[in-house]
DNA sequence: TTGTTCTCTATTGTATACAATCCGGCCTCA
DNA sequence: TGAGGCCGGATTGTATACAATAGAGAACAA
């Protein structure tokens, strides 16, 4: 029965437990705002509406508590996070110090083949121009390159959590007007720096890319400085 | 009988769940090496151990997971992690970037009783000269004052989970000759560039002083460069 | 009307029963 | 003797039953 109601919700579930599965489904979820910040999330619901029983969603919900996208809060249940200022600065200043380690550390270690990929997806991102779901897609496929060309899996993992974390701010910075166009700009200097293995320019370049997505973020969440 | 059994194993448990209580004492027993790292851990041990059933327990598992102390693989259970020399030099790499960070944040966000502190904790490191074990302590007690004065709970956070992921490691730096020394100088330079708002400086020693503690592990650890 | 208390329901925390899977040992057969 | 396959116990994954708690709303008094 087990393998028939997994099958049923999930037919391309392959190995990994529920918890595993239900997992994957919540994070998805939040990060299309199905469940939007604040939201409360009722064990029961999600049990039901994935076929499975408490137990695995239970464990799901902990380990979204780990990552920062769920608030437990005892006897009471959980709820999507929500940011407030505060908190997006905080978290941007982190992502600046992540994505800075990240790009000097790709332009020491990155291999041929990862380098051809950030210019790939620059290229790419042109073509999408005017396409904000498309950008919005590409940018995070170049950052994601950026980060797996550092070759650290803490690294990784940490950023990855991050960009979890800020996908629970509403709309993207690409909706802010020239905004695509200097992030492509952006891209071209990380890109050319670790091109040319200077970890310095590299790191320096991401914080500054970081920065300014942290004004337009601003900008647009609470519409001042 | 759920209170009962409680109040014998955690006298001092006061309102969180038990999940709660049994991560932090997982927590404990493996920092302390009590459990040791490759050892399994069986869930039902624990749960006899800690007089609760096998949920809490197993709820804990899935946070430890998450910060990286415990590995665990489908229908085999728990062992807690073991690092290899790749996994301990990714690490520092880390370390460096997010030390860095919180220093320089320190520098800029400190206040006078913050700096007071770092100093003061400065003089306890002098007073507890050729005591191991006193002296991690306070080297310890040092670097959360540091992430403190950094006011970045993401920030906070991550460098908690790394010292736990260090505390893997077997035995401390400060069993090479002349470490102590040279940490404490080196914390002498973080502190007083975090004193007088000098954030570049600040990071540059932060990371100098990891990367010297990073040689001190290594050599501590596989014996060559 | 408003504030307070009490009850009742919805929901989470915990324990336990049951199913699925892995691992080691034994047996068979060449 | 050794290689391979099968069985049984140990252990984890999942479901469910039960306990504990919070919060909403009704009842009542001022």
């Amino acid at each position: 029965m087990t393998t028939d109601t997994l099958k049923q919700a999930a037919p391309e579930n392959q190995g990994t437990s529920l918890g595993e599965f239900v997992l994957e489904r919540l994070r998805g979820a939040i990060r299309d705002r199905r469940y939007q910040p604040g939201q409360r999330i009722r064990e029961a619901e999600v049990a039901q509406w994935l076929g499975v029983s408490r137990t695995p969603v239970r464990e799901a919900f902990r380990r979204l508590q780990a990552d920062g996208l769920l608030v437990l809060t005892p006897w009471r249940g959980a709820q999507v996070a929500e940011l407030d200022r505060q908190q997006v600065v905080e978290l941007y200043a982190m992502r600046r110090a992540l994505e800075g380690t990240a790009a000097g550390l790709a332009a020491e270690h990155a291999s041929a083949a990862e380098v051809d990929l950030l210019f790939d997806l620059i290229e790419r991102d042109q073509a999408a121009r005017g396409e904000p779901d498309r950008l919005a897609k590409i940018n995070r496929l170049f950052h994601e390159a950026v980060y797996g060309a550092a070759h650290n899996r803490y690294l990784l993992e940490a950023l990855n959590a991050l960009d979890d974390s800020l996908a629970l701010l509403k709309s993207t910075t690409y909706e802010v007007p020239g905004r695509a166009e200097a992030a492509r700009q952006e891209h071209i200097v990380i890109a050319e720096a670790i091109r040319r293995r200077d970890a310095g320019a590299a790191e320096q370049a991401a914080r500054a890319h970081i920065s300014t997505a942290e004004e337009a973020r601003l900008k647009l969440l609470f519409g001042d400085d």
